[in-house]
DNA sequence: ACCTGAACACCGTTCAAGT
DNA sequence: ACCTGAACACCGTTCAAGT
């Protein structure tokens, strides 16, 4: 007993999957890989067999995050709510999810979502669609996570308020929709 | 001569003008407190008594930023215009807004202007404005600089054009405008 | 195929002490 | 009022070597 070393050996897969976890408890500014490489029992230079940079890795967990968009059927307001939902669904997720796609022109699985929701020859209205989702995604999470830490220094009202009709009203109008059909329970 | 130190010394304008300087020159994921003193030829801790934390030294390299836009009196098209030439105005100068305005409820000076154009009551149009501006002014200034520099996975065409279009179009749409008033030499 | 151990060149921040 | 010097607890990444 007390062995001073651990025998599990990891594959690329468990190492996403614990580092997505992990993304989850601490968030995007403390997901380090010596965090990630302590939670798996490992020596930080093991992570880099798996993948070859931080970076790599990162594009790996928001992929695992877009992974969750529904590819197709469904209007343009119910496509635009599951990405944000798909985004919201971890911690920071946006916010990587954002900084990460910056470099995949437009050849991601949520453009394609919304361009075959919104019909032929959409990409300009797509790629706007995809903006606002993203910017409003990204400020609304942080938003939301630093009100729950009472970290804003709020003037009383709470900015988390109205945040889903600003996001309908974007959507709406970007998609050409004359009015947002209304939430539910709104 | 050959003094070990430097008996310049510095007030925290004076901090936050090369601290602007710098990030335009090496951008955000490189701009740290290490590299600031550096250049200002002093201790890291030197810092230290100009502002409490990164963060605040960041949020005040966010509202110099800001600073540059016109408060009101153009119409909707004009203003998210020019907002988005003032975060272009900086290397990672979207980002940087992006990720500071975050906490910083609809008090912002983008807004209010923002709102001024679109006349009364509309709050939540100007959010879901902002909204899109950052989201997508973040994405084309990553675009744009990491085509500058070659390190897209690129598949041939070019991420950055109708990059000019996309934003008109959502702006346009998000303001009510029927079409978007042609950009100059369309 | 997957990991250790050690090293390199960095970080942000604190704090007593200097001028 | 503004800075130094030293320290603390961290980073991402590389690379030879082990199993």
């Amino acid at each position: 007993m007390s062995p001073d070393h651990n025998p599990v050996r990891h594959d690329r897969d468990g190492v996403a999957r614990t580092a997505l976890a992990l993304l989850d408890e601490v968030g995007l500014a403390d997901l380090s890989m010596r965090r990630i490489a302590a939670r798996l029992e490992v020596q930080p230079s093991a992570l880099y067999w798996h993948f070859d940079s931080k970076q790599e890795l990162l594009a790996e967990l928001a992929d695992r995050i877009t992974a969750r968009i529904p590819a197709g059927g469904a209007d343009v307001l119910t496509t635009a709510r599951s990405i944000r939902d798909a985004l919201f669904a971890y911690r920071d997720g946006a916010e990587l999810v954002l900084s990460t796609y910056a470099l995949r022109l437009g050849s991601s699985h949520a453009q394609a979502a919304l361009e075959h929701a919104l019909g032929p020859d959409s990409g300009d209205r797509a790629a706007a669609l995809l903006h606002f989702i993203l910017g409003h995604s990204t400020l609304a999470q942080q938003r939301m996570h630093a009100e729950s830490h009472g970290a804003t220094a709020g003037d009383g009202d709470d900015p988390t308020a109205g945040l889903a009709e600003v996001f309908d009203l974007g959507v709406s109008a970007i998609a050409g929709l004359s009015a947002p059909r209304p939430r539910d329970r709104a």
